[in-house]
DNA sequence: AAGACGAAAGTGGTTGA
DNA sequence: TCAACAACTTTCGTCTT
């Protein structure tokens, strides 16, 4: 049983340079190659169990939890399900006047389960973030953080208003940016149907109304997505992040768009590496446009003294 | 012919009175 | 609420390889 978890979590050898230095990164949902680079799989989802055990006891101990707590049900996947069958436990019909009270019990149950608006409300908004996640492949701990901060809003009283499906795609936006996965509003926008205007105001919302912190999102996080995407080579991605480092070091990288100056220095990074793509590329996968690239190249080149040879 | 460059006008969002 | 403003986009013509 163990030996079958083992074999299954450690995927199989890297298709680039036959390494078995293959390790999952769940942040990402990717499989990557520790020694060239590679991404062997980018659709992964996180099958495994919630928790890690760290010595045998605790492994006896954690070994049949049953199905784990999740916060991305309304009920957290803990509640009690009557099933539909008049059946006892030995497998005996029931009789009429048992039936008729287990029909009364299971109408209550459902009662309890999904009662007023307020545990429907969460019972629609949560399969909504279940959908938006999985379409873009998100992974799991972005779901639960996404549900949890759907909870606390709901608590707080802070969806009267605001549609449903709003708040979601901004707690879904949320959720990425603190667990500092860049995924810009565009691409939640998209998969969720609902215009970029309505989630950023949603999140502003939230955010001042929950006081929590954000950290900002720094260029970097898209580099190595950018780098990802146009198939560079690790190396690239080093240069670019050294260009960003000093770049921030001297403020260049404050009050301007973070995709534009990763994209630049993306842009940099593969002509320095003699990789070279051409702007049209990496705009294209950017979602900023050439012109942007530009503008943000030529500032990058000139306070930073890189010289490039073209 | 494709890519890089840059000027000019337009757009959507923020800020401060 | 409105105007000023900065960042970014769109469009288009020119230059380079």
């Amino acid at each position: 049983m163990e030996e079958e978890i083992e074999s299954r979590r450690r995927v199989k050898e890297c298709p680039e340079c036959k390494s078995t230095n293959v390790i999952r990164d769940y942040e990402w949902a990717e499989v990557v190659c520790r020694d060239c680079g590679f991404v062997i799989a980018d659709r992964l989802t996180d099958s495994g169990p919630e928790w890690r055990a760290f010595d045998d006891a605790q492994k006896a101990r954690r070994a049949r939890v049953g199905a784990p707590m999740t916060f991305s049900i309304h009920d957290k996947g803990l509640s009690t399900m009557i099933d539909m069958q008049d059946k006892d436990t030995f497998g005996k019909n029931l009789t009429p006047g048992q039936r008729a009270q287990v029909y009364r019990l299971r109408k209550w149950q459902r009662r309890v389960r999904v009662s007023d608006a307020t545990e429907r409300n969460l019972a629609f908004a949560l399969s909504e973030l279940s959908k938006m996640a999985s379409a873009i492949n998100l992974p799991k701990n972005i779901l639960e953080t996404a549900s949890v901060i759907y909870r606390r809003a709901v608590k707080r009283h802070l969806i009267r208003g605001r549609s449903i499906q709003g708040v979601t795609a901004a707690a879904l936006y949320m959720a990425c940016r603190q667990c500092g996965v860049a995924r810009t509003l565009d691409e939640i926008s998209t998969i969720s149907h609902i215009n970029k205007k309505e989630i950023g105001r949603s999140y502003r919302f939230i955010v001042k109304e929950l006081e929590c912190f954000i950290p900002p999102l720094t260029p970097n996080y898209y580099v190595s997505r950018f780098a990802n995407q146009l198939g560079l080579a690790g190396k690239v991605e080093n240069v670019a992040l050294r260009i960003l480092q000093t770049a921030s070091s001297i403020r260049l990288t404050s009050g301007r768009g973070p995709t534009g100056i990763a994209a630049a220095a993306t842009y940099i990074a593969s002509v320095l590496a003699s990789e070279h793509r051409t702007q049209r590329e990496i705009a294209e996968i950017a979602n900023v446009t050439e012109v942007t690239i530009r503008n943000r190249y030529k500032e990058l080149i000139s306070r930073l003294m890189i010289h490039v040879y073209l």
